[in-house]
DNA sequence: TTGCTCCTCACGTCACGTGAGGTGGC
DNA sequence: TTGCTCCTCACGTCACGTGAGGTGGC
């Protein structure tokens, strides 16, 4: 059997392979790879024969950066969010660097929705015409 | 003065150079030769030195090609899709391979819709959340 | 002659895809 | 031993970006 992909560890956590890992959020392992390589998401474990080894934390980021791919930004930047996120939500008073940063990310993802409606908005129109131009060219060939 | 960009020829087409093309539909001049490189889009004419000429037809079909990118067809989809549009319009009679290539189309464009919605969807939901991370950091940080 | 636009290579970039050749572990 | 999953290179791809070095034409 393989259903043993889990290996329930003695500390109680949950690791699971890249497979599995991949599998739930719904990316390719040469993209989960590829975050790793440029420092999006390094696995919390390694087993003995090397293999990557995912705790539920993890797969819940590999999501939250799944997520992130909508808004077009490149992952440099979305490591520079993710840095500020987990920044913010840990910071004690107030950090100004911080903040202004997430501010100019608010913006820029504003920005990026205005764009998705203006494309969306777009693509319909293209799917109507195509479907219009073939309507035509079938009545057309039926003659009036 | 460098007003003199288009070149009222002798039969009363009115070309323009490159930039004058790109700047009008909003490409790079990379994106516009590269566009020639794959076969997307010929300039009508070239100038005795070797400068691109674009009418005003080759200029809409750049601005045709600038509106399916949001669909987010390959460069070869794109290629197709024209072709077929070209033909289904001087069609006479029918022609079922050129329809059902376009209804193949249609569907395909319906299915970048729906994903274009899902990720406007995604896209809002981050900005919201970015937003609302901040606020609260920032409430935390004013004491409650 | 100056200045701007244009030309053709040709290498770089970003986010992965796709084998090649090999090993882990049930 | 078989079978599946995983590993690390490392080159390929797509749609351009970005110089380098040179020329056209007002």
């Amino acid at each position: 059997m393989q259903g043993g992909n889990a290996e329930p560890a003695a500390d109680g956590q949950d690791l699971v392979q890249i497979g599995e890992a991949a599998d739930r959020v719904g990316l390719s392992l040469r993209t989960v790879r590829h975050y790793e390589e440029v420092g999006l998401l390094t696995p919390s474990a390694r087993s003995p024969g090397g293999f990557r080894l995912y705790s539920a934390a993890d797969v819940e980021r590999l999501a939250t950066l799944k997520g992130m791919k909508p808004l077009g930004f490149s992952l440099d930047q979305i490591r520079e969010l993710m840095d500020l996120l987990d920044r913010v939500d840990t910071q004690t008073g107030t950090d100004t660097t911080v903040e202004s940063g997430l501010e100019a990310y608010a913006n820029l993802a504003a920005e990026r929705v205005e764009r998705l409606e203006r494309h969306l908005e777009a693509a319909r129109k293209l799917g109507d015409e195509i479907t219009a131009r073939l309507a035509s060219a079938r009545e057309r060939s039926l003659g009036p």
